[in-house]
RNA sequence: GGAGAGGUGGCUGAGUGGCCGAAAGCGGCGGUCUUGAAAACCGUUGAGGGUUUAUCCCCUCCCAGGGUUCGAAUCCCUGCCUCUCCGCCA
């Protein structure tokens, strides 16, 4: 959510940033409903001082035994006008919420223009490119033939876009992990944590999940509402939800892994061959809450610590900055991390590193306490994927084949592996 | 699942209709004392919002949502959560 006081003090400002995104912003239904609501509020606000006041007195008349009588014929229908003062009120604030949570946050002055992700801008390469002697297989030809990975058996335990994955190969997507898990925690001083598979309503409202992209989301509960989570963002951000951060504590760092589950609405057709898109994939992402001042940094750092995955795992990518029109609706600017998939050819996304500045802060009520402050401030929320482990996974196969299928395993996993080397 | 108890500020905890945004203690912050620190003592210390250049002033918040009342932390209803005991269970 972006502040309303900017929409009060600079609502032009706020109107071309929006257009940026392509984003239609209507001014002038705004400040109509804006206006209406300052009328009433103030309004409302009198009624409940005036009140306060005659019911004060009505106390200490009677303690004083001396008639309350014209008092009461004061007070005549003040309750009644009170009443729907307060409901007009409450529904005007409700409309304002709901036009306030439909709209996404502004973008960071360094984001370029841009339709779709033919116009995100190539930051930097790293690795070369393997050169094979003869064609590389994509990971699914891979897979199927060392029968460690068999999409036939997703659908019929679940549907399509769903995997099933069985020795070396399951093995492998969980060396991944703890090899992601440690370097983080013992690297880059990530504290590990576990956390709920669902979520509430409030703590999707709070990362921005909900109420506009519920399509994307797997409802698990009706009563109480919960939904598998789209990834460990969402638990592990609300860790802070509701609550004033001691500034020495800052910044927190986060590292969780957790399935991820997307319904992938309107993906239809996009990717459906092979682990790209699945609807439950396996993730490891790194989650920062930082002072405003230090976030900009932050965002590159938590960048840069999911890079080194990579370098460790040697894997060629690039690193991309997301144009205006393809930036999440709550970032002000993101990062992606696209790593060379042999089989396909082409970079494909592997980590999506943002920074949300106060924007999701400010729907959780994350704050922390600046002592030259007399209130408490905004933190700003960061987070990337570091990375995800399915895609790690392909990668891998991709990237280490030989012409007979089989898979090397890279020396930073071999701890994990027990005495593999090689799978074929 | 059955029986009981309870949800109050950063924490412990008092408050059962008006003098309560809330006692007291702890913690935090500032000060006195001290070479410095501790102790002791004094002061201070919740959050959100409206109006305003700002101060002032005002409104809301004692788990959540309804209700009763001129007036609710306090009374009533519903929900959620926590704890204790019993049962069941990875």
């Amino acid at each position: 959510m972006l502040d309303p006081r900017l929409f009060r003090n600079a609502i032009d400002f706020v109107k071309t940033q929006l257009d940026r995104r392509n984003f239609d912003f209507d001014v002038e239904a705004y400040q109509i409903l804006e206006s209406r609501r300052k009328q009433i509020q103030v309004k409302t606000q009198q009624l409940q001082n005036e009140r306060n006041l005659i019911s004060k007195k009505v106390g200490q008349t009677k303690a004083k035994g001396e008639d309350t009588k014209p008092l009461f014929a004061q007070i005549g229908d003040l309750g009644s006008e009170l009443k729907t003062a307060e409901s007009t009120l409450s529904e005007i604030q409700m409309q304002m919420t709901v036009i306030m949570e439909g709209i996404p946050n502004l973008l960071d002055e360094t984001v370029p223009a841009g339709k779709s992700e033919d116009d995100n801008i190539e930051i930097s390469r790293w690795g070369t490119l393997a050169k094979f002697s003869f064609e590389p297989k994509d990971h699914v030809d891979l897979g199927e033939s060392l029968e460690e990975m068999n999409f036939e058996l997703g659908v019929k335990l679940a549907s399509a876009r769903f995997v099933v994955l069985t020795g070396r190969l399951a093995r492998l997507q969980r060396a991944i992990i703890q090899f992601m898990l440690d370097t983080h925690t013992q690297e880059h001083d990530y504290t590990e944590t576990y956390v709920p598979f669902l979520a509430n309503v409030a703590s999707l409202r709070g990362t921005g999940q909900l109420p506009k992209f519920e399509d994307d989301l797997f409802k698990a509960s009706e009563d109480p509402a919960l939904y598998l989570i789209p990834t460990a963002e969402v638990p592990v951000t609300n860790i802070v939800r509701d609550t004033i951060i001691d500034a020495d504590d800052l910044p927190l760092k986060f590292t969780c892994h957790s399935p991820c589950f997307r319904s992938e609405a309107g993906a239809y057709g996009r990717d459906v061959r092979g682990m790209i898109r699945q609807h439950q994939f396996e993730k490891v992402e790194l989650v920062q809450i930082v002072k405003p001042e230090d976030s900009e940094q932050a965002h590159e750092q938590l960048t840069a610590d999911a890079e080194i995955i990579l370098q460790k795992l040697n894997l060629p990518y690039r690193k991309v900055l997301l144009c205006a029109g393809d930036t999440g609706f709550s970032a002000t600017k993101t990062y992606d991390l696209e790593v060379w998939l042999p089989g396909q050819n082409a970079y494909r996304e592997i980590s999506s590193c943002s920074n949300f500045k106060d924007f999701q802060a400010r729907r959780l009520q994350a704050r922390w306490r600046n002592l030259e402050m007399k209130k408490p401030e905004l933190v700003h929320t960061i987070n990337g994927s570091g990375l995800a482990a399915g895609r790690t996974l392909i990668a891998i196969m991709e990237n280490y084949q030989d012409e007979q299928g089989r898979i090397t395993i890279p020396e930073v996993l071999l701890p994990y592996m027990g005495n593999i080397k090689i799978i074929g």
